[in-house]
DNA sequence: ATATTATACATAAGAAAATTATGTATATAT
DNA sequence: ATATATACATAATTTTCTTATGTATAATAT
C-alpha cells in the first residue's frame, strides 16, 4: 500500500466488474473481498464505497434489494440491464487504460 | 479516450519517468511527448500539468532552468537527486497498481 | 462479565487532483 | 489577415477520495 491514490478513479469499474461475476453482493461483502483478492494491497473505505453504489444505483446500473440476516441489515446489489452494457463498455476502457500505463512506465515489458 | 478519469493520480508518476528517460524537458514538450507515446489516448492538459510541475519542483524532486528560444521562454524541468530517487519508488508503486488491477479485471490474463 | 473486534449500514468535513475557462505572448502557416 | 501551434500561468469548479464520526448488532477474547 502507498499507493492508494494510483485506484482514484478505478472503484466504480472494480464494482461493477464483481457484480459481473458475483450476481448480487452486499457492501461490507465488497470490501471483504475486495482485500482478499488483492492480498491486502488495496482496501475500499466505507466513504468511497457507500456513496459510490448510492451514485451506481441512481445512474441506473444497479438494483437494490434489502435483506435481513438474523437481526442485521444487508444491502444487496445487482446489475441492471443496463449496467451489464455499461460494465462490458468500463472493463474495455480499464483494459485500454492499464495497456497505455504499462507501455508509458514499463515500454520493456508491453511488447506489440 | 473517455476513460481519462483513470489516469487520476498518476500524471506525477507520468512525469518523472518521462524525466528519468529524457534528463530535462520543458511541459510543452512533456504534453507532445506523452501525446505521441500513447496515440492520442492520454492528452494532459496545462490545467493539470503546470500545477503538478510545482509542485513536484516544491517538494524537491525536480530542479528548474529557465532558457530563453528565440523570444520564446522555456522551463527546463530535470530530477534532482532526491527526484531519482523517488522516480524508482514511484514506478514500482505503479508496477504494483497495474498488476493488481489487471488480476482484478482480468484474471485470466494474469497468470502468476 | 466486559471489552474488543467484526459485521453492516451511513454521512459530513476536508483534501487531492483533476477539468474547464481564461489570460498573456510569440511564431508559423494559409 | 486569420487560424493554429508554441509556451507559460492561474482561478473556479468538479470529482473522488480520506478521515472522522455516528448508529447498531454479533462474535470473540480476556
Amino acid at each position: 500500500m502507498g499507493n492508494q491514490k494510483l485506484y482514484k478513479g478505478s472503484l466504480q469499474t472494480i464494482i461493477l466488474k464483481l457484480l459481473e461475476e458475483n450476481d448480487k453482493m452486499y457492501g461490507y461483502e465488497i470490501t471483504q473481498k475486495v482485500k482478499a483478492l488483492t492480498q491486502g494491497e488495496l482496501k475500499i473505505t466505507e466513504g468511497a464505497l457507500y456513496p459510490a453504489l448510492h451514485k451506481l444505483e441512481a445512474d441506473g446500473l444497479l438494483d437494490v434489494e434489502i435483506a435481513k440476516v438474523g437481526n442485521r441489515m444487508r444491502k444487496y446489489y445487482k446489475l441492471t440491464e443496463q449496467g451489464t452494457k455499461e460494465t462490458v463498455h468500463r472493463l474495455a476502457e480499464m483494459q485500454e487504460f492499464l495497456k497505455t500505463m504499462q507501455h508509458l512506465v514499463n515500454p520493456k515489458l508491453s511488447l506489440e
